[in-house]
DNA sequence: TAATATTTGTCCGTATGTATG
DNA sequence: CCATACATACGGACAAATATT
């Protein structure tokens, strides 16, 4: 596989979801990972930095509630194409996803 | 061994968050659970649905990302008082589902 | 067509930390 | 100091989706 990528401590991090979370969007901002571009996977992340994998995929799922990844099962986690739409804005910091709440309207919708 | 759960309330639901997360709706806008009130523990919901405390957790925080509670670490949940007017940027993980989000944005915009 | 490996999705139980009363 | 209750973190297990063989 390829070699594992380095996640570099970020200490100042309250927890290491956040920590978690600015590593990444640095990576991702830096064009470290460019758009289109799939992550590692969870594992990967996993064994690159001895977290557990509910953190990973909590740092995941905060990513993906800013729009600067998709997921997709069976497939991975991939840099969105445009991201920073610079739409969102005073999105509660502990959001863990939109599309839960979506899910949600839908089914209160009864389709 | 636990018999095989099963959520009484939204029985349609996808998933055991999601179905919380809905009955918890309801009992929000039904007024069973009125602005400012407390609901109740993570415990309790977990004593009362028979479902682990991790959907407990997660059902809370989207109900906290929509804005329909607020949580105090050491207090608990509360009703929020006034159901925040969130800023609901669609994301291109939910794109998949456009007609599911035209449909809840007329929701949102026909109440 | 079918089986298999990979990867995310979901669910569970437990332990520890932190804030409030 | 102690009890309550949410926050964070760990680990495991299985399901579902995807691609490949």
């Amino acid at each position: 596989m390829a070699e594992p990528m380095t996640f570099d401590a970020i200490p100042q991090a309250p927890n290491l979801r956040t920590g978690l979370v600015n590593t990444l969007i640095a990576q991702i901002e830096s064009g470290d990972l460019a758009p289109g571009q799939r992550l590692p996977t969870e594992q990967e992340i996993v064994a690159a930095t001895g977290v557990s994998r509910t953190v990973v995929r909590e740092a995941l799922a905060a990513l993906r509630a800013r729009g600067l990844i998709t997921t997709r099962q069976g497939l991975g986690a991939f840099v969105a194409k445009d991201p920073m739409p610079k739409t969102f804005s005073v999105l509660p910091d502990d959001l863990e996803s939109i599309d839960e709440v979506l899910r949600v309207l839908e089914l209160r919708m009864g389709r």
